[in-house]
Parts: C-alpha cells; sequence; structure tokens
DNA sequence: CCGATTTTGTTCGTAATAGAAACAAATGCC
DNA sequence: GGCATTTGTTTCTATTACGAACAAAATCGG
C-alpha cells in the first residue's frame, strides 16, 4: 500500500481532473525524487543515491543516464574515499543555465541575468515605467541586449517578472497593481513574444516565499511557513503543505487589509485601520512626522521632506525619540499582524521582509511580547520569526525561482 | 511528461521524507481513481469508467475485480441501454461498513452508530462526562452494546471522535479543550484498546471541514474553503488545495481570537476584542441581555435566564427591538470576520455553522455589507458564504468520515 | 607485486503490468 | 435470424522495476 500523510490531509481526488498513472509514471516521478536528491546533497555520488532512496544502484545508473542526457545534470570528479572505488559526484547544472529576472517596484525596477541558482552575472536598474506598452518595449530591449553581452554563459531558459500586485495565474494578467495604476494590464505575453521566452509572473510576497522554499537553507522544513512583506504595502506569501496559497481569485495572503482598529488611521485601499495603515513604510515615516496618513497627502509627504523609513529608523537608533516612538509603534501593531497570522494559520516560522528589519533588534522584543498576549497556546507564541537574510534582494530570487522552480517541483498526480 | 500543477503550485518534494514510486505505483493510482470515481458517479458501469479514465476495458476490468475482492465496491443490476449488451452498475460499499461517530459538545455528547455515508442507524445522547476515565468508559461500553444491538447490520471498521479543541494528530492527544477543562489528554488510545476499534480524532471545525469535502454535493469544487463554525466558540476548518491546514503545532484555524478592536469586550480566552467575544452565542446573548460577557459571570448568566442564542433569535424575528439590535450587531462583527478570512485565504466559498445560521435571512445583508467594505476586489467582496444545510449534525457526519474518508483520500507520492 | 577486500557503477535476466487488440457475450433492430 | 452495437474478458506484447551477477577501480596486507 502507498503510504498516505501522516498527519491525515485527507486530500480528495478531484474526480473531475485527476492525473491518472501509466506505465511511465513511476520513473518519472523516481527521476524527479533523483533530481532534488541530486540538488539537496550535491556534490553526490549514484552510490549514496542508492542508499537514500532505497533503491538498486541499477535503477540509479539507468535515471542518471537520462537526466545526464537531458543536461539537468552533470557528473563531475572522482572524489576521494576510505576504501574501494572512488565514487563519481554528481551535480545540478545551473551555471550555465540562465534566467532574467525582473523586480518592478513602485518607483525603481530591476533586471538581473543570473544564473538557476539566482547568482547574478549583472544587475541593471532603471526608473519604473508606468505605460504598460513602453514598460514592455523597454523589457523586451534590455532582455535582448543583456543575452547579446552574455551569449557566452548559457542558454536562456526563460524571464521571471516579480510585480507588486495580483496576478491571474490562468491568463498572465496583472488584476491590480494599486502602486503601478495597472489593472488588467498583460505584459507576460508581450514580452514573451517579444523576447521568445517563456515568461513566468508572480505577485511579490508569493516570489519571496518561493525564493525562501527553493533558495533558503539546504535540509530546512519549508512545507507550512508565511513570508510577509512589510515595506509600501503589508502582504503575505503563505506556503501550506508544501504548496503555494495564491486564492480563488489570486487574492490570497492580503492580511494587510485585515483591519486592527476601526477607528484606526486611513489606509490607501480606502477603509479604516488596516495592518498596513498601521505598519507600512509611510505609516512610519508619518507616525515619525505627526501627519495623517491618507492618499491626497502621501506624495507630499514624501517630496517635502524627503525622509525615508531608512531614516526614521537611524534616528531612532540615534536616539531620537520621536523616532524611537514611531518605530516601537510600529512594532506593536506589527505584533497583532504576526499573531493574526499565527492565529490564522499556525505556521513553523514566519519570515519577514522590507525596510523595517534594519531595526530588527529594537522592535523583535516589542512584537514579541504582543504576540505571546494574543496567541493561545506556548507553541504558537513562541513561533519562530525572522528577518529576511540580507543580499540578493529576495524578490529577484524570487523571479529567477518561477523560471528554475517547474523543473524540480513535484508533479500533480491523482 | 507528468502535467504539473495547473497553477504551479511548485511544491519541492522534501528530500528527507519522499515517498518513492515502485512497480505496483501506477496500480495503485489508478485502482484509487477508480474508487473514487465509483463513489462520485455510482450507479456507473466499467465501461462508463473507461472512457471517464480514458484508458481500455480491460485495465478496468482487473482494477475492478481486485476491489470487489477487497469488498471495497459491489456489482448491482444490469441497467437498460438503447442499443448494444446491458451494462452492470457498481457501487461503492457503505451500508454494511459502519462506523461509530461520536460528538462531544460543552454539554452534551451524541453518539451515533451509522454506515460509510453517514446513514444513522441509531443515535444516542447523554450529558457531556468531563472526567476523562469516565468518559472512557462510558464511551467503551456504550459502543460495545452499539455493537453488539446492531451486529447484523454489518462490520464496524473504526470509531470517529470529534472534540471542541486543539488536537494533536502525531500522538492523538488533546492538547487543550476550555470547555471540557482537558490538557493534554489521551483519550484515543484508551477507547481503542477498550474497545479494539481503531479511533480517529479531530477537533471540530475541521471535521465539519471534512464532511463537507466528502458528503458534500457530488461535483461541487471543495479544493479550496473554509468552515467557520459560529456557535460557543468561533473557529475554522480550512481546506486549501485540497487538503485540511492543522498548523504547525495543530492550532491553525483559530480566527476566533483574532481581535476586531483592542477595546471591545473581554473573551473567555483572556484578552479583550476578539472575533469570538463579539460573535459567540454567549457574545449575541450577553449582549442581547446587556450584561458584560467575562468567564466569571456567563454560567451565572446562562443559569438565572435560561436563555439560549436559539430564543435571542426567535424574539428578533417576532420583533423584539433588543434582540434585532443584538442579533444585527452579531451579524456585523460576523462581517468583519468572514472579510479577514477573505482577505487571509481568499477561498473559492464559506460555509457558516452554528445557532446564528437559524437568522440567516436577518443576518446575511447586514454581513454580506460588511464584507463588500472590507475586501479588496469584486470577486472578493462576492465570495459566496453560505449557510451549512441542516440535517444530521455535521459534527456526527465529520466524526463519520473521519474513519471512512482514509479509503478514498490520494496517496502522498514524491 | 599480487591477490584479497571493498566499494562503485553497469549489465542482464525475470516478474509484473499498462496498453492494445482480439474475442466473447448480450441485446435491439431490420 | 443475421447484423450492428455495446459491454465485458482474455490474450499478447512492450516496457520497466527489481534483483543478482558482473565489471571496474581503488586500498591493504603479505
Amino acid at each position: 500500500m502507498l503510504a498516505h500523510f501522516s498527519p491525515p490531509l485527507l486530500r480528495k481526488i478531484d474526480t473531475r481532473r485527476f492525473v491518472r498513472a501509466t506505465r511511465s509514471t513511476p520513473r518519472e516521478i523516481n527521476r524527479l525524487i533523483l533530481l532534488n536528491l541530486v540538488r539537496e546533497h550535491q556534490p553526490v555520488s549514484r552510490a549514496d543515491l542508492a542508499r537514500h532512496m532505497d533503491i538498486g544502484r541499477g535503477m540509479i545508473t539507468s535515471l542518471v543516464d537520462e537526466l545526464l542526457n537531458d543536461e539537468a545534470i552533470y557528473e563531475g570528479a572522482t572524489i576521494d574515499a576510505p576504501r574501494g572505488r572512488k565514487p563519481q559526484m554528481l551535480f545540478v547544472r545551473t551555471r550555465d543555465r540562465l534566467v532574467v529576472a525582473i523586480d518592478v517596484r513602485f518607483s525603481r525596477t530591476d533586471i538581473m541575468l543570473g544564473d538557476f541558482a539566482a547568482n547574478a552575472i549583472t544587475i541593471e536598474s532603471f526608473d519604473t515605467i508606468v505605460d504598460p506598452g513602453e514598460f514592455v518595449r523597454t523589457i523586451v530591449a534590455r532582455t535582448k541586449r543583456l543575452l547579446a553581452t552574455h551569449l557566452a554563459s548559457g542558454r536562456c531558459e526563460g524571464i521571471g517578472l516579480v510585480v507588486p500586485g495580483m496576478v491571474d495565474q490562468r491568463t498572465g494578467r496583472i488584476l491590480n497593481a494599486p502602486q503601478l495604476g495597472w489593472r488588467n494590464v498583460d505584459v507576460r505575453d508581450a514580452i514573451a513574444s517579444g523576447t521568445g521566452l517563456p515568461v513566468q509572473i508572480e505577485n511579490a510576497p508569493i516570489a519571496c516565499a518561493l525564493a525562501h522554499v527553493w533558495l533558503g537553507q539546504r535540509g530546512r522544513d519549508v512545507g507550512d511557513f508565511v513570508y510577509m512583506t512589510v515595506s509600501d504595502g503589508v502582504g503575505c506569501g503563505i506556503v501550506v503543505n508544501g504548496q503555494v496559497v495564491r486564492g480563488h481569485s489570486h487574492t490570497g495572503g492580503e492580511f494587510g487589509h485585515i483591519p486592527l482598529d476601526l477607528r484606526g488611521p486611513r489606509c490607501l485601499c480606502g477603509n479604516r485601520g488596516c495592518l498596513e495603515a498601521h505598519t507600512s513604510n509611510l505609516a512610519t515615516l508619518t507616525r515619525y512626522l505627526d501627519r495623517e496618513l491618507s492618499p491626497e497627502n502621501m506624495r507630499a509627504v514624501l517630496r517635502e521632506t524627503g525622509l525615508t523609513v531608512g531614516d526614521v529608523i537611524q534616528r531612532a537608533q540615534d536616539g531620537d525619540a520621536q523616532a524611537i516612538a514611531a518605530v516601537d509603534a510600529t512594532a506593536r501593531f506589527l505584533g497583532l499582524g504576526l499573531a493574526m497570522v499565527i492565529n490564522a494559520l499556525n505556521p513553523t516560522q514566519i519570515v519577514v521582509g522590507g525596510e523595517i528589519t534594519a531595526a530588527w533588534e529594537r522592535i523583535e522584543p516589542i512584537f514579541r511580547q504582543v504576540v505571546r498576549e494574543r496567541t493561545l497556546t506556548a507553541d504558537a507564541a513562541d513561533t519562530p520569526i525572522r528577518p529576511e537574510d540580507a543580499g540578493i534582494s529576495p524578490r529577484l530570487r524570487g523571479a529567477t525561482v518561477l523560471v528554475a522552480a517547474p523543473q524540480f517541483a513535484a508533479p500533480r498526480l491523482a
């Protein structure tokens, strides 16, 4: 008998769109498992793989031959062993498989040429173009130039595009990206036909969560966690049972617009008291400036003062009482948001990304206290909450994963 | 190549505990698909199944023979057809496969002997026994008597136990059931050894969600939805990507203790302003009585007045202004809770269970208005919200499903 | 230096099984 | 009663997991 989930998740087979097993199904599954084992244990020998999979070495030879043929993996040097024939090590091919990763933000757009492991070859940056047609033309031109310049580095397998908004995965359309003013815009197909490359598009928090799943530390359990971005907006990428939660109409993870206080500050979404209106960069900034947060005066505030949250955090660290108060208040509200996520989903951990993580040492004890007060069990209260690792933009890493991960992801079956 | 999720869910294969495919894997998968097809399309012929699965009839004959041998299905009569040989219909065996379903609530416990389709043979009810040892002895004795009395009805395949609290599926222990005062109590293994039957235990909202998945209308999409119980407590059973969400420490779905208003009424959990403190039966009742909701005076209020939410709803329907105000307020707060769920998970639908559904026609327009105000897209605002169908207790149906569903659920693979 | 030992990787034979096609059975129609 | 039509079974074949034998490559001990 096949093993069932252990806790039983009791997934019902959808009798309208199931995937039947064929004679080649076991081979495809095992080949994929093998590829993932190489990915996580490389360098690794065939004999090691046989032990990991509890399968004969003969089977491994045949599966490895297929993967070598497909250029999914390659053979490296033999390695010293204490006794016996020296094993030949296997590696996943990443260096010469290229991805164009694009991160579109409110003011700036980054475009990176990198390999399958999200190692950057070049990064360019330019002011975000709000007109969709112009945006597509620029992306196509820059992509072509990048690839022409780095022709020798390898073959480009696709373009990953991360946008600040909701994406309909079926059509590839951007349903709503308030920061860009885009509603029901299709840039995916235009870029794909312009460049001749497959384009994957995804909303930012989900892309960051995927980056964490696929490029996080080896061996870390990433089956159930939440990635919370606290930046211009506040949103969550949710991973449950190893899979991303997109929601029925692609608007899952919008914890940012759950109200903390019905009498709270006005939010850009039009309501009052949203989590986002309490904890976004703009919320912290306006709190520091003692101004009202509203769609109307937001750009004005930014222009007049030229301040960013980074500045407020810096001033807080320099002892500015007003800045300390503003950041601490953000930390308290963030605690309520985190408690909300914990109560709703009880993830193994929450990863927090965004500028506010620069003040981690200050905010951590504050939000932790609130989380303790607002959760029901000791385990839940102790849910690990970590800041996103610094380094390459998690969104560019996410964009890369959009192209690379499908080659490694588990198939749908039954 | 195997089909990938479409939208790509990019499930990463867990390289520490994957399930490898063997030579018999395709057969087991296809056998399970076949069984589910019979379940959803019965009565159904072999030729029909071959068309559904896009597979040769020979294959079907052989798979059906296996299922007949295992007594998972049975052959019924032949059916009239316009031309050709009359098809022989197949059915899933449910009538003579028995389940003891137990629903433990705050004051009463129900125990039902039913078949695999949750058709009741007998239902008994008794005052809930709070002492775990005494509880186990009573359950064991009643189970034995039930089975002895109805020996002829079939073979009992297990006991399903639904409790108002968090359950650790690994150990089967009840971590915390505030209404019963149980903390880290193991009744599962005691009942199992006392009766010699396998016992499945689950928390109430998840069990109700599972009942909806497995016993809901045929052909309805149940891959992404939330079951919200609004009763003594307020909790959610979450189903995402076809699977139940339990959470890392088994405390997922606790939307009831997310605050709506930090200055709101005190909640039994110790905090202020929880959704539950605004919308539970007790919250509605105390609001009607204009009393404060608090752990201390709650039982007193119940004893003094002898009132239930049912009474308040009845009075509201009879035109009692105070009752109308109380119910309408509950509806508004419920709207905030529903909006919270929609923003967080964007489910295809939300099913609401509990006494409050008796006032559906009154509360529906009120919470719908709040949901519209507090959601971000038109699709989200229009999320179908339905009351639980009346009839057999959804919790007893859930208890039955705990025993029956594992025989039909999709296997873990890769 | 050479055989024994150990470990890695390959090849080959066997049993199981999906898939296809032929066959048998049952029914209505002309 | 043949013939068409549909259902269900049987038979055959190509594929493939699995196991075992085999070959290769290294160390070690005498």
